[in-house]
DNA sequence: GGGTAATCGAGACGGTACGTCGTGTCTTTCC
DNA sequence: GGAAAGACACGACGTACCGTCTCGATTACCC
């Protein structure tokens, strides 16, 4: 991360912000979580890992909420664009590349910040924020799909891509990342079929 | 509440489980729910609330979730069961059923559950069960569109039902129950025009 | 302990005590403490090890102090008298038997009764009269040297039987039974000196 | 008491320990002994009347003993030095000094003390390393006596001060602190006449 | 010889205390 | 004046016992 060593004893710089304590915070917070999931995520422990002070962590990150969010932006942007030249394989291609990715610390990450945003009201916009963004993101599979002809104008391709990560979410908040591809290919399937002319 | 006082003092009533105890315990976590939102929402404070001991909680509830869980299916019973005769009608009312059910108190306890999931293993496990049950629950009304011949014999009625299901999650946990009878509509139709034949 | 099997599952045997019930409790009452110490010594570990409900034990034992003190009773008896012909060897036997027979489970039991005495005051006054019980008893080590014209007749038995036992709790009470021969022998020595004419 | 206001509200003064709560909590677990005993004192009450957290004792006194230890060395330095010029003296000073001092509150908290080692192994080795310390003290009664030539250079002087100071302990573990002046004399009589050459 | 009463095991109950962990705030000291 | 370190008051965690209670069963005793 910085070119010097992630040293023994990282000692304040004096009276401005340290970035070397800042990405280490965030790196000690995304390795815990992709460790031990949201369970084991507590300022304390991230504090521990990243040999940063608390004070330190409070005075960047106002709460809990807003750390996980910047965690998960760091990691949010290798996702893959499927293009399979059909919808149905579109639809089956993002949701499979979607599992594998959350399979790695993201899930996690993600799963601890849909947790957070049910006790957290400034999580709980920030994530609505976030999820209309993807949505609309992810709305051009089918909008794509539809300048292909292969789909009615008639669709909602907002609903359908709504619909479609929302299913994601299931997997992942009930742990099924996993061995889904049967069903996966399912609801592809079916959801391509729902929306075809 | 029971009809009879609600006593001041109540004692054991021998070696066997004393349902009053067991009913005063759902209660007091059923209005630390509704009233402070899962926040506020400890064992120690139901057991304030609801005059018991902890270890009376820990000897029922082996976890949070279980508790969750058991203040979720109380409330649970009056859901509804939609018979529209055609499986978009059924699909959409149970969305709007579900949406309309959740819109109370059971919604927030809900939510509570899926945070407290992936915290806590167990907590993980016992929402994962449940949620096979009602998916299996919910599959009935697309087999019954498949006895009316309305839908094919291939169709993956569990998957489907998963699907319908992850939807009305996702609204809930992004805090989106209410207004929302366009998408729920749009959504309807396309599972539906997905699965018949 | 009865010739009967130490049975798997002893009932009621009607409107009377039952004596197997009785001493299935003071035996595991003993083990517990010699195994364990006063630490591990509760009521409810001793109804779980002598398969017996615990109200059975409060019934017959009001305090812990009362089953301790039973507990006691039923070992005291197993002490040897020395008689080496000198106060000195007496003084040096007594201590050195006293500490080996304290060594076996009686010690840990006597060192419990000490710690429920400072608690309980039922327990100190027993210990009180127990007490006043043994030293009169041991001054008779000194007043059988007191009759050979070894030790003078103004020399205060009591107080030097007093003084002996003291040697020896302090040592049980602090945990010095064993490989404190030296000491003993230097006590033993001085307080003989001490009284010899 | 700090000769300060007893204020409402005490905070931390950062990252050093707070003399403050230190004596706080050392003049509620006094307060406590002496006003309801080994019976009212648990970690619990310290820290609620201390008005001091539960981990704020944990951190400084790993056990309930050393807790015990702390408050009785804190009254401890009210004890004299006895210093008659004999040996005999000296040794009845010390055991009236000593039961006097008992007779306080210092008494209740010696005896909790002892009681506490019987059942916690860590205050089993606190009061041992005290014991030793104490009669390595008070063997200078004996050791200056030696300086004088009152007592032969081959007496075992720690031998000696562990015996006198266990019949303190008795009379302490027996309630027997008052009206002992008879008995004390007889001990030291014969205790300076087992000594001396 | 049938009813009563005492006893047994089992174990649930409302509590209290345990010792640990995390919270968010605060201060000191170092740069 | 930011950063580290870490103490602080607070309060929840899950567990162990406390002493009391009720249960259903099992006799012994007395009328």
């Amino acid at each position: 991360m910085t070119d010097l060593s992630p040293t023994e004893s990282r000692r304040s710089i004096g009276a401005a912000r340290n970035p070397e304590s800042h990405e280490a915070i965030l790196e000690a917070a995304e390795a815990i979580l992709s460790e031990q999931g949201y369970a084991g995520f507590s300022i304390e422990a991230v504090a521990r890992r990243a040999k940063a002070g608390k004070p330190t962590i409070y005075r960047w990150w106002p709460s809990k909420a807003h750390l996980l969010l910047d965690v998960y932006t760091r990691l949010k942007d290798h996702m893959l664009e499927p293009d399979t030249g059909t919808l149905e394989g579109d639809l089956r291609e993002f949701l499979l590349n979607l599992l594998a990715f959350w399979a790695g610390s993201p899930g996690g990450v993600f799963r601890s910040l849909i947790a957070e945003a049910q006790t957290d009201d400034k999580a709980g916009e920030a994530l609505r924020e976030y999820c209309i963004d993807r949505v609309r993101h992810t709305a051009r599979l089918i909008d794509r799909a539809k300048a292909r002809g292969e789909v009615g104008v008639e669709v909602d391709s907002l609903a359908g891509s709504d619909l479609l990560s929302s299913y994601a979410w299931k997997l992942l908040l009930t742990g099924r990342l996993e061995g889904m591809e049967r069903d996966v290919a399912a609801v592809a399937g079916m959801m391509a079929r729902g929306m075809v002319r």
